[in-house]
DNA sequence: TTGTATTAAGACAAGATGGTCTTAAATAAG
DNA sequence: CTTATTTAAGACCATCTTGTCTTAATACAA
């Protein structure tokens, strides 16, 4: 798996809360039972979305998890390394540290083309983008199934 | 990380016994030692390479592990299903079952096309091209950090 | 046939990740 | 001020991955 469940469960919520349109803040609660995710798990996860800037957290009655600036100024990047680091951008596919141009691993080139084309795309692709695809016909944001 | 310990362990074993460019059977525990590797789990890891049938094994002395094929007709990406499973090139970025034309999530085109990239280059990218690589100054093939 | 070298198989431990639960802290409303 | 609602923090457990070790099976060589 590419991404961590820690990870993919964050970037569900957000988009989730993107996807509302409001500037309220939404109970987490409300969103894990929406998306079929366990509370306390989430929570922690948005915790870290919180630490890293992207959502404000406010408790009490009305309170909940808010995006911290405009969807269109979040990246599908930001998230990822939010969560997961940064390294799924960096790292060389060995795991070999310091891994480059000087001292390549073998699939050092067939590797950074790749990791470039993902850098490309997570970095241009907006939660924006995303919450208004997440408002189309058909169009699922999590994992529903009844077990 | 992208791919598994387990993989990356696969490939640059694959890649160290197609570098040495005989058709000799070359001993697990000599591999393990070259890359640093543990034996016993470097082992385990071969074996579902054999059992993939891109490796051959052989017991006893001189027995070892050996390219089943030659190193031209090995890709990436048969190494990395052989271990990870091809899920990587096949999976939804949000691990939703079933995410696809008809039922995409919100990042679907965005993955696909990550998704085609990696593909095409890992299904291109063959053994023969990392060995000879790897035979080149300055490219290093494992972690051989002393800790 | 006996000994040695090697992979195969499987038990087991350690560590990371995912998930549950309880308690504390903050905030709003009556 | 009290109570209900909500996030924060942290203990704890389950599961999966990684790593270690022992024993068995196979094959070569003396």
């Amino acid at each position: 798996m590419v991404l961590s469940k820690s990870c993919i469960y964050g970037i569900q919520a957000t988009i989730y809360i993107a996807a509302q349109n409001g500037n309220d803040y939404v109970a987490i609660n409300r969103i894990a039972e929406q998306l079929n995710i366990s509370f306390h798990f989430l929570t922690k996860v948005l915790q870290q979305f919180t630490e890293a800037g992207i959502l404000l957290s406010y408790r009490g009655p009305k309170g909940g998890v808010a995006l911290a600036r405009p969807s269109a100024h979040i990246s599908l990047y930001d998230m990822i390394c939010a969560i997961d680091g940064e390294e799924l951008f960096t790292q060389c596919m060995l795991g070999l540290p310091g891994c480059g141009h000087a001292e390549p691993c073998p699939a050092h080139d067939q590797w950074t083309e790749v990791r470039a084309k993902f850098t490309q795309i997570a970095k241009k692709t907006t939660l924006a983008m995303l919450a208004t695809k997440a408002n189309s016909l058909n169009v699922r944001l999590a994992n529903l199934a009844s077990k």
